[in-house]
DNA sequence: TTACATGCAAAGCATTTGCAGATAA
DNA sequence: TTATCTGCAAATGCTTTGCATGTAA
């Protein structure tokens, strides 16, 4: 068995148990699902990739399903939602603290590591202090789309 | 006439001549929303806002009036978009270059002057080197919502 | 056996669009 | 006069939900 593939049942496997220490039954769908968005390394991916991915490997869940199981994954951890366009919210399956680049024109996203963007003059955080999470998408578009 | 008064009339007026700059037509449905979304000096708003704040003042626009128009002002430059949420588009008018901190629990938007992040050491951007718009949203929630 | 999951179809919600009538230039 | 705009209602696209059936423990 090649390295990579130990890595990636690694992730597999850490999941399976965060499934467990979160209560949440590791039945057929969520172990599909979770196979199939920890098998690969890091990447984003929303609902429709998902979807698709499942039919391809030959494999039959369904959306509602699978919306479900992406906002109960990230509920506890597991995914990182994104929000990058109306209608349309992304997963992160990078769990190490990070921030997004978002191309537009590709609706492609790149991590961004913690360390390479300085927050430390943010404008004190009103009344809530005790933060949960903080989001940041930088947002870019190629000069030609300038008017839409 | 007051000096506060002469700023907003002032913002209002450019709007409109930028309306004009773009070949706009300032009809009234666009010279209301213009005055309502420049009259009052920084900002943030969605069009369900605007829709009530223009049923509050009397006069009666329909909502897909107020989309398309929040649309086409953000398309040359007059409103600034962000995406929030899935969903919900808010507009700012501050035409100044800013970020945005978003708290998520009470839907509310505050601007951070570009100078306090520090954007160096981002990623190089693959392919399309000619940038036509870069926008940050800091999201933050408070600790209690940690599972929703 | 029972609390939790799944899948379908229907509902929800913010936004967009087609089109007929209205309006600015 | 004519290109553009407005408003309604219907359509859209993603996501969520209600509920009957299925399944893990």
């Amino acid at each position: 068995m090649k390295k990579s593939k130990l890595y990636k049942d690694f992730n597999y496997i850490k999941a399976l148990s965060k499934l467990r220490e979160n209560g949440i039954r590791p039945t057929s769908q969520r172990k599909i699902l979770a196979k199939i968005i920890f098998e690969k390394g890091n990447r984003h991916l929303n609902a429709d990739d998902l979807f698709n991915e499942t039919k391809k490997l030959g494999y039959s869940i369904s959306l509602a399903t699978i919306y479900n199981t992406l906002k109960q994954f990230s509920s506890f951890g597991l995914l990182k939602e994104i929000v990058v366009d109306q209608n349309k919210s992304m997963y992160c399956n990078n769990k190490e603290p990070h921030y997004h680049l978002y191309v537009e024109d590709e609706a492609k996203i790149i991590d961004i590591p913690n360390s390479n963007i300085d927050l430390s003059n943010i404008p004190e955080i009103p009344a809530c202090l005790n933060l949960h999470n903080i989001d940041i998408i930088v947002r870019i578009r190629t000069l030609k789309e300038s008017s839409k």
